[in-house]
DNA sequence: TGCACTATATACCGTTCGGTATGAATAGCT
DNA sequence: AGCTATTCATACCGAACGGTATATAGTGCA
C-alpha cells in the first residue's frame, strides 16, 4: 500500500548546496573575523549561497554560529578531549600545548582561536554568543581539572599546587598562544612559547 | 596695561566639557566593548557630548581611539615600564604579573585589557587599529626582552632559556589573564593564576 | 498533467552605522 | 556695538547592517 519505506522525505525542490560544506565555509569566516565582524554578506559569499537559502537552512546568524561552533569543537578541538587520556599530567599538558601549537601553525586554517576571539570583545548583541562559548570552555576546563586531580592523587605534583590553578595557568598560556598566533607571531615564536612552557612545567 | 597674562588663547565660544574627562569616558567604552562594538552613540552618551562636538574635538572615531589608547598606556600600563627597573628578572616578572592582576581585579575599571580586546578580533575596517596596538605591544615586549638579556648576562637563567622566548611566555600568561578576567574569572582565580605562574618561574 | 512542497533569486524592509551640513549660541577683539 | 571665531544642538546623509516578502523554478506524488 502506502510505501513510506523509501526515504523520500523531501518533496520539494532539492537544495543545490551541501550543508556541511557551506557550514565549514561559514566557520572559516567566523574564525577569521569573529561573530560580530562577520557580516551576512561575507558569510553568504563564502558559502556560495544567497541569504534566503542561508536563513532557510540555518535559521539566523546566531544559529549559524552555534552550528559552526559545534563543527569547530568536533573537528578542531578534538585534541582537548583526547589529551586527558595521556598517562601523566605532564603528558596531558604536552598534548594540549602541542595541539594548540598545531592549530596556530596550520597553513590552511585561519589563525587565532574561535573561542578566544568570541570571548575577547563583543557588543551587547553578542553577549549570548560570549556566554555560550564561555560555558563550553568551562566544561573543557573541568575535564582537565578532573584529570589533574587524579594526577595529584597519584602524587605527580609538588606541594601546594592546586589542580584547578594549574589548569587555569595552562589555559592562560594556550589562550595567549592563540592571541599571539592571531596577531602575526611566527611558527618559530609559537613553538618557542610552547617549549618554554614545558621547560618550566613543575616536576616533583 | 593689556593683560594678556590671562590665558585667553581662544576667541570663539568655549567648549562646555573637559577634554580629559571626556577622553577617559571614551576609553572606558572602548575598553568595555572593543573598537568596533563601541558605537558613536554609546561613546557620545558616555562622554556627555554630541557627535559634532566629538568630531570637532577628536577628529573621528579612529583618532579618538588612538588618544584613548595613549591615555590607557599612560595611566594603566605604567607598571610595564616601571617593571624593568626591578633588580632581577624574577622580580620583573613578579611586578608584571602583579600589575596585570591589579588591573583585572580593580573594581572601578572595566575587565579585560584594551590591547588584548583590540587585537583579538576585528573586521577589515579595524585592521589599522589592530596594527597600531600590535606595534605598541611589540615595543613593550622589546623593553622586557632587553631587560631579560641583561638578566641572562648576569647568569640569572638556567641553560637553554632564551630571553625572547621567556618574554613571549610571560606575555602569553598576562594575555591569558586578561582574557579570563574579561570572561568573568574571580579575583581569587586570577590571583591563583599569577601565583602559579610565579611558583613555576624558572630558577637557576 | 496537475498539485503540493521546497529552494532559488531579486528586490526590499526598518534600523543602525560613521560622519556632516546648518543655524543658533557664546565668547574675545576692535 | 559689531566682527570674527568656535562650539553647540538638531536634523540629516549615504551606506551597510540583519532579516524577509514575493515570485519563480525545480522536485515527488497522485
Amino acid at each position: 500500500m502506502n510505501s513510506l519505506s523509501k526515504i523520500s522525505i523531501c518533496k520539494g525542490r532539492p537544495r543545490e548546496f551541501d550543508l556541511e560544506t557551506a557550514l565549514a565555509a561559514a566557520l572559516r569566516v567566523f574564525w577569521k573575523n569573529g561573530y560580530e565582524a562577520a557580516s551576512m554578506a561575507e558569510l553568504t559569499a563564502a558559502m556560495g549561497i544567497t541569504k534566503p537559502s542561508l536563513y532557510a537552512a540555518f535559521g539566523n546568524k546566531e544559529a549559524l554560529f552555534h552550528k559552526a561552533l559545534d563543527l569547530y569543537e568536533r573537528e578542531k578541538l578534538a585534541y582537548m578531549t583526547s589529551a586527558v587520556e595521556a598517562p601523566t599530567a605532564r603528558a596531558v599538558a604536552e598534548r594540549l600545548l602541542h595541539g594548540a601549537l598545531q592549530m596556530q601553525t596550520s597553513t590552511c586554517d585561519p589563525k587565532g582561536c574561535l573561542g578566544v576571539i568570541s570571548t575577547a570583545a563583543c557588543g551587547v548583541e553578542a553577549e549570548p554568543i560570549k556566554a555560550e562559548v564561555m560555558k563550553r570552555r568551562a566544561s573543557s576546563e573541568a575535564a582537565i581539572v578532573r584529570r589533574f586531580e587524579q594526577a595529584k592523587a597519584d602524587g605527580e605534583f609538588p606541594e601546594g599546587l592546586e589542580p584547578a590553578a594549574l589548569v587555569r595557568y595552562l589555559f592562560a598560556i594556550m589562550q595567549g598562544m592563540a592571541l599571539q598566533g592571531g596577531s602575526g607571531a611566527t611558527c618559530n615564536e609559537l613553538r618557542q612559547l610552547a617549549e618554554t612552557s614545558m621547560a618550566v612545567w613543575p616536576t616533583k
